[in-house]
DNA sequence: TTAAATTTTTTCTACTTTTACTAAAAAGTT
DNA sequence: AACTTTTTAGTAAAAGTAGAAAAAATTTAA
């Protein structure tokens, strides 16, 4: 049986490293995933996903007159959701389209059920 | 071609609802989501989880001394991480053990690499 | 080409909410 | 009663949000 025989059983120093090393947290990842579930985590985020969601693409300006927001605000929360990658934009000459990153919402779906369901 | 079979491609109309469903996001689970990963995003907590998990088990005690904390300090840190289920309790008399949740971090961590590497 | 108009982003400030710590009280165990 | 841990209440610090205005990018008109 050599050293690297995959099938020989790990020595107590061995299995001491193993467990050892379990809890390596990328922190940088966890703080990168947390601020994408907290841009989730927000009603009025919620309804601006809904409200694109609805009419496929909108600029900024066709978003909060729809939903009576300082232009902003809009602004601002969609800068949000694009930093977290939940929505992508397009421009087209002087407007900007935002829509949904279905994709990546669906990965964030199946984690979450991963995680809590 | 019948109406159930599997390779029967979508309608024009079925299309549009499979595309109208995509964002039914459980902002529940979410909400409980972005929990699990702000108890991880804080620096104490994750000293917490290191000299726990050097030790394998320690109480509230042993941690506030080693850490120096207010004892009620440790004991808030604690019941976030275990209302996450980044560790687990095991009472023995008046002492309470807290140990690390393993499999918990790993499907943090798988989660955390799909989201964000 | 320049100037004005339109759309969006960015910045700044004030306000609100959340978070974290301290101290003390309460709960559970020996 | 003594010890360990949790919970609660109060307060200070930090983070998030909205509103207003300035700045940036693009188009339209002169």
């Amino acid at each position: 049986m050599s050293f690297s025989d995959p099938a020989r059983p790990l020595s107590i120093q061995e299995q001491v490293e193993e467990f050892d090393n379990l809890p390596d947290i990328d922190y940088h990842n966890v703080k990168k995933s947390a601020m994408v579930l907290r841009a989730l985590n927000h009603k009025l985020r919620q309804q601006i996903i809904k409200t694109i969601h609805e009419s496929k693409k909108l600029t900024v300006t066709q978003l909060y007159v729809k939903l009576r927001l300082e232009q902003s605000v809009a602004s601002q929360h969609l800068a949000i959701l694009r930093k977290a990658g939940i929505v992508t934009t397009e421009r087209d000459g002087k407007f900007i389209y935002y829509t949904i990153n279905f994709p990546r919402i669906e990965s964030i779906n199946e984690f979450v059920r991963n995680l809590v369901g």
